[in-house]
DNA sequence: TGTACATCAGTGAACGCGCGTTCACTGATGTAC
DNA sequence: TGTACATCAGTGAACGCGCGTTCACTGATGTAC
């Protein structure tokens, strides 16, 4: 919730973190009311068209006072962002710490983890511009940290998870395997939101689907596979998906 | 090729497509010339900060010159985002009319999926500005029919070749699992080109895995799985994946 | 092979608009005494 | 409980810039004859 200032690429210099938080309860209202707005226009007149002006306007408050709080867009974008995440990741959180990775039968995997994924793609349609949100995510590079940060904690918190279970697993091997898989959902409900001639129901049970036979195939190595390549690699060849940056959470 | 006019949502009445093909040499040079400084300038300045006018001078232009071709930045954007979804349709399909989905073993196909992958990667490093190509082709509205046009066209390809090998499967079930197959594996592809802290190897090695073992999962059903739920729905349960939109293709 | 001419291709200069940003200022809030 | 005052919060008006876009125009190309 503190400064995470970090710089991606784009020139030096432009900071887009919230400026000043506020103290008083008027200006709370005021912080709060401009990123309301701005979801609210994100929806009517997407990314681009946003603009410091535009919310002013809307939010009956003349430029000055947008910019005592947020610089520039990114700003706004950038805390709608952190908390479109925090949602995000509360949900899948709680449904980890609940035991949802915990099933019997394949069948019962793919039930429970359409039951999370079908909640936090009802999470995002629920925020104003919670679409738009996520498209800025993607698309801006000053932005793109929140979200694979907020995919990085949610891996590691699944990682952690999964070798309580299975200790005798490779603990790299692990966070890679759920690092992949919490990417790839991630893209899955984009999909689903993005594409609305897609079924939603049924894109979701599939991706599901894949997501359980490789939790099954990773979380249970030793009892023999059907067939194994003998020349190629020995153990399950999973090294390290990457030097995740240090998160400064102060 | 031609012109597949589509409105997405948007404010009505704003075409992105080219105006005129240029019919002179000289025309076709331009025509050319400002394709590759848009994509020089995407890589330099990103996205957003690309303008008409900054093509223009970069090219050496005026801009009714540009105007003549491109009613705006989204038409360049959409004419490069076409070529480098050909380019990429173009190794897939290939690839999958050499064979690139038979497989003996498990590590066999997974060593195929992953020349592919890193192939199509390759080629988006290697077109100038190609990363940004696919950010616009997510995040701008208009120009995301591109981008979900060739993963459907690269599914039903492939969805085809399965059916004629397994010709007992339900063709709805194989296209759903091409689908998400493709839809995914372009994810996978963004977030190894997005997140340069990523080992490019490892996480495509372990998301060709976890294709490997779905495709082996949904080709081969009648071999008794593991574990089968009763209760629920008996076969596949598997629709439709979307009313795919009807492809003028003349 | 030569040339007149219709069409294609690009120029030069300017426009209005909305954006981000800043100035000096007024009004509201809450607290020290 | 009252009030003086430092700080916080927001105003009004204006700026320069670069964007998209258009005008009437000149120059280049290629082909019909």
């Amino acid at each position: 919730m503190a400064n995470k200032a970090s710089k991606s690429e784009e020139q030096p210099g432009v900071s887009f973190d919230t400026k000043l938080r506020p103290s008083q309860t008027r200006a709370r209202h005021t912080f709060e009311m401009i990123l309301a707005v701005a979801g609210e226009l994100l929806a009517e007149v997407g990314f681009e068209r946003l603009s410091t002006n535009l919310v002013c306007e809307r939010a009956g408050l003349t430029p000055p006072a947008l910019y005592r709080y947020f610089p520039n867009k990114y700003a706004i974008l950038s805390e709608l962002g952190r908390r479109l995440m925090l949602a995000q990741d509360r949900v899948v959180f709680d449904w980890i710490n609940a035991g949802g990775l915990e099933a019997e039968t394949l069948e019962e995997a793919i039930a429970k983890y359409e039951r999370v994924n079908l909640e936090v793609n009802r999470i995002t349609k629920e925020i104003p511009g919670g679409v738009w949100i996520l498209r800025a995510l993607r698309a801006v590079p000053m932005l793109q940290d929140i979200r694979t940060g907020s995919s990085d904690l949610v891996a590691r918190h699944a990682a952690d998870y999964v070798m309580k279970r299975h200790p005798k697993l490779n603990p790299e091997d692990v966070y890679a395997a759920t690092r992949v898989i919490t990417e790839l959902t991630y893209a899955a409900s984009e999909m689903v939101l993005e594409q609305p001639e897609v079924d939603e129901a049924l894109v979701t049970r599939e991706v599901c689907r894949m997501m359980a036979l490789y939790y099954a195939h990773i979380t249970a190595p030793p009892a023999a596979p059907a067939k194994r390549a003998r020349g190629r690699k020995a153990k399950s060849p999973v090294k390290r998906v990457g030097k995740a940056k240090p998160r400064k959470t102060s």
